[in-house]
DNA sequence: CATGAATGAGTATTCATTCAT
DNA sequence: TATGAATGAATACTCATTCAT
């Protein structure tokens, strides 16, 4: 008799959620009022807190719930066993939700500098990104589709650079954007399989070495 | 807004907007109230309506004044004779301003995607910085130090994109970017080099070289 | 609102206002919510509205309730056939609860000159102890513990008076006040043995002395 | 040109706090809100917090005005060379405010209880209210007023507690308080000057008498 | 040019209470 | 008997902006 139906709640929590998420995208994450958030999940202004303590804990909860999702994709890509190009293509591309999407992750971002709490979700969600992708590029060198010598670390972080720069021509020139997205793709080629030259020669400390780096 | 002296006005004026870009590095562009920034200028609030109509022609001023910058810096560079890539590279590094400063870029240019008035400031300069980056290319291809076969405004979409990527990890997390940025200046060079068009050619140029990264 | 087990309700009942005193102790009688209130006692905010119709009858039950305890302690003290001033002596000093259960008998007395339903339940058991004190004091008369002349309405309105000054002080400042106690006890021996008419007459039973206190 | 007229604003914050006062009269130190407040002062409500922070500053603000007011009568008593029964007598009988005034004492009171920024200063104020006493009644030694024994801070405690107790009697049921009051002052009358019979033996620590008080 | 008084709609959040289950 | 979903008015407080001086 405790709680009679929690699955209803979290139906329930969803569905503002969702309500919270077109707001955001519709007015920002800042310039969403709770007000605007009840209206369009078509509940009082009070029944919100019953769902969520704080504005702030829907704004967390969405970020996270949109950055496990990124993960997610991520991961069903590596092990849906396609090239480790093909599996971050469409990363490279616009995001389904089109420029509101992107101008809010862009919000998300600036707002998890000044909000501690939600930079902590958002530094941890980056690490577990980095991580899905370092491990997707060792996986590639054992397939001999990623270049042997290749820090990973420092690959994730530059591929990590390519998707947020996409995202942001993306948003600011669609058309553009698209045009120039075959020629990011190249550059991700590029940054994987560089031949390397000085090849025979490698040192422990790998000097003449291409895309070493030190943590 | 009759301004008796046109010279001090414009003095005060750009000295109040240094007050609020203070503000707005310190809150965020939704977040710094007229207060603060009255307060940080050392003004009074009736007073601020005396050299903006509106809180919004603040923040029109300040992305107009910060875009205006970032034009004539990529001025100076082409015309200082500098090779492209030395041109560029400060720009695929950190912001001197620092995080708080790449978190206000991205607030501006999510608030741009909302609000058309300062979509259109945006959107204007962000076609000025292609323009310019087309000419540093053209110019860079007379010199030989540009691929001739390639497509300079897909070349210049491709830069920027690099150039945002670069921000968004820099401020996302500095430490594991610094490492990334030679990395990605290499990608920079192989795009110049690069006929983009004979997919993942071979790159006579590619010698010693590509992403040697190193911290 | 209806029982089904009258016994059960009421005890229910009982532990409900347990929960809520606690909750008035700690937060104030406005201060105290009746999510508060529902936490303490472990039930749903619906099911406090099966024991009580409204927020204030639960005040006014435990006002109701603190009133008669205390009457009930006065009528104890009587029949226990000490001496008056024996029997009033715990009144004078500090409340078993301390500051908080003091602070609470002020704000259900502020409360009880603005709610008039509440003016009346106060009033009602004031009278109440009014008329415990006076039939006290003519079992004091009897006894010759009392002064005959004594107008016995009057000393039992002033014996309120110090009982409720002695409140207010050991509230305040629990440590001087319980300096004062003996003094204000000496006072209260004094009022019942001085025929208060023959104004500041010579006291034959002062004897050996009055309000000598010690800091 | 700094301050256009630090008067007005001033004049304007005592019209506002005599509506605050009014209103707390009404409904109660809990109970009165800004809005109610704010109608009662005729202004806006955003109005309001140009001339105070918080509305606990407002509640503070008249609590120090209303306790600086008592201390002011008090020490025109005393310098007014009136007898001191004289002077306090006044004390001992109802506030002008009448019932509600009393009430809001006491709630103010409880309040400070509980809010410590207010405990200070009732606190602070209630010791200023003490030390005048004793001054009080260190003067009154010197005339013979007094008896020479008293221990002056003992007694400054024990008239508070006769000053409180009789507001509160007077709150609940003026009209017996009444004719409680000259009761009230015999017992004050007798505080101050009970003859000592173990006169000529004063030991320093004064042992047969009457009165011990020790904590 | 400059002040600060004044506004009123808007902010997130809390409240006592009702009701379907 | 008991739950917790749901309400909507109320809470203290902030905001960009206007205006008389």
């Amino acid at each position: 008799m405790r709680k009679l139906d929690p699955v209803k709640h979290e139906k329930k929590r969803q569905e503002i959620l969702g309500a919270a998420m077109r707001c955001f995208l519709r007015s920002g994450l800042k310039g969403a009022s709770t007000a605007e958030i009840c209206a369009e999940a078509g509940i009082s202004p009070g029944h919100l807190y019953h769902y969520f303590d704080t504005r702030d804990a829907i704004v967390a909860a969405l970020i996270e719930g949109r950055l496990e999702k990124v993960t997610e994709q991520l991961k069903a890509g590596i092990q849906g066993a396609r090239s480790i190009v093909e599996t971050l293509a469409p990363e490279l591309e616009g995001q389904p939700g089109g420029a509101a999407a992107m101008a809010l992750i862009f919000d998300m971002m600036a707002e998890s500098k000044r909000n501690p709490e939600m930079g902590k979700i958002v530094n941890s969600h980056n690490r577990g990104i980095r991580e899905i992708l370092v491990e997707m590029l060792r996986y590639g060198q054992s397939r001999g589709e990623v270049e042997a010598k290749l820090d990973l670390e420092v690959a994730a972080t530059t591929i990590m650079a390519l998707m947020h720069g996409a995202k942001v021509v993306a948003m600011q020139n669609p058309k553009e954007a698209g045009k120039a997205m075959p020629v990011l793709r190249q550059l991700l080629v590029h940054l994987l399989m560089t031949p390397m030259e000085s090849a025979g020669a490698e040192p422990p400390r790998a000097k003449k070495t291409v895309a070493r780096a030190r943590s």
